[in-house]
DNA sequence: GTCTATATGTAGATAGAC
DNA sequence: GTCTATCTACATATAGAC
């Protein structure tokens, strides 16, 4: 969590157990709310309500909606990159990696995450669609999420000399797209689908994202 | 425009023409504030100022701030759905369409009318992009944008016989996803593309993601 | 059709007792 | 650290004069 808070003073102490229990359950209840209804759809009481504790609690430990925001999204954002950069240094300890491999080191920490992680980590998953998805979240992905997608645009770029920098750095940002839409619009495929109901969710809808990225991304590169 | 209004009764006479100026009025300014902030971001009151009209007016020519919402993503999706069956019925009537084809038929329009539509249209775009991206607008997306997409989809299975359906529709969501991000996301390509600098906005933007869209349908064919 | 005035609810934030 | 009470501002919506 290397979340910066300039609006909060250092901690003159380290925060007592119960202390770090209530701010924890209050991260919790701000990640799922907004993520359900989004940042001004989501109101410091129904969190404050959601997580059991008083509204001034809320603000005492997120400071304003705004750091509150910043904070939730933070908080698993190092966990998430983590997982990815690791994914990516197994990969590479392999030899000689593929855009594919390069490819699922980035979506399946997500995907995984969302749908094995539990119901905070499916908030998140939400809670980063919508960051993505909004120009008045750009700070908030620029320190959040695009050092790490630097690095992945870099791999890339590294296995195809001569490449397009910016034809690169697009294709990922429509692969980062299209990930991101199976967490808001699973639906919308079953409906397009017709006839089939969505009888196991997602049964191989991981492989078919990867597929269709990693020809996509081919399709970009010299 | 064929948005169902059921909460207003049918009028009883035309309205004036004044009354349709200061309506359309109201309605550029939703569209652009619910683009701007989104559905709980943008207020009534802005939307009044922005119009030049007092507030009850808002809710005389809006109705409930729902149905204002439905009415403005309703009023311009009549308009963009037919764009994109004509450019269809313009690629059939030139022989055997291809994939890419059809693919450009769907996208351009809304490309098109995004860059040179004016700012209306611009707010339109990224409006749409809020609808797609939130499962709380579902009804809205499968009242204005499913009936036509749905087509396309049929039109690309036909091409293949055969083929999964299920896997079109993902990769035809998928494609809606990455085109959507050159309205919401454009700043992070170039700040993935390190010192490129975003010279000519969208130079070839269009043709690279139509690039990997297609590159990416055809990839989930058989 | 338009606009003033207002009804009614809720938002985010904080002061100060404990 | 916690919680009561409250401040101030703003939200959506409508009634009724003109």
């Amino acid at each position: 969590m290397s979340a910066v808070r300039t609006t909060e003073k250092q901690r003159q102490r380290a925060p007592s157990k119960r202390s770090l229990e209530t701010r924890a359950r209050i991260l919790d209840a701000a990640e799922w709310l907004f993520a359900e209804r989004s940042f001004e759809g989501a109101s410091l009481r129904d969190m404050a309500k959601l997580a059991g504790v008083h509204l001034a609690q809320v603000n005492f430990h997120g400071g304003s909606k705004e750091d509150l925001f910043f904070t939730v999204v933070a908080r698993r954002a190092g966990e998430l990159s983590d997982l990815r950069l690791q994914a990516l240094d197994r990969l590479k300890a392999c030899g000689q990696p593929t855009v594919r491999g390069i490819l699922e080191s980035f979506i399946h920490p997500y995907l995984d995450r969302s749908a094995h992680g539990g119901p905070q980590w499916l908030a998140y998953a939400r809670l980063i669609a919508h960051v993505s998805a909004d120009p008045r979240w750009r700070h908030i992905s620029e320190a959040c999420f695009d050092p790490v997608a630097t690095a992945f645009a870099a791999e890339i770029a590294a296995l195809h000399p001569g490449s397009d920098e910016r034809k690169i750095a697009a294709a990922l940002v429509f692969s980062v797209s299209a990930m991101l839409s199976l967490t808001t619009s699973r639906w919308r495929i079953d409906a397009l689908a017709g006839s089939a109901e969505a009888a196991d969710d997602g049964f191989g809808m991981e492989t078919c994202l990867v597929d269709f990225c990693e020809a996509g991304i081919s399709a970009v590169l010299p």
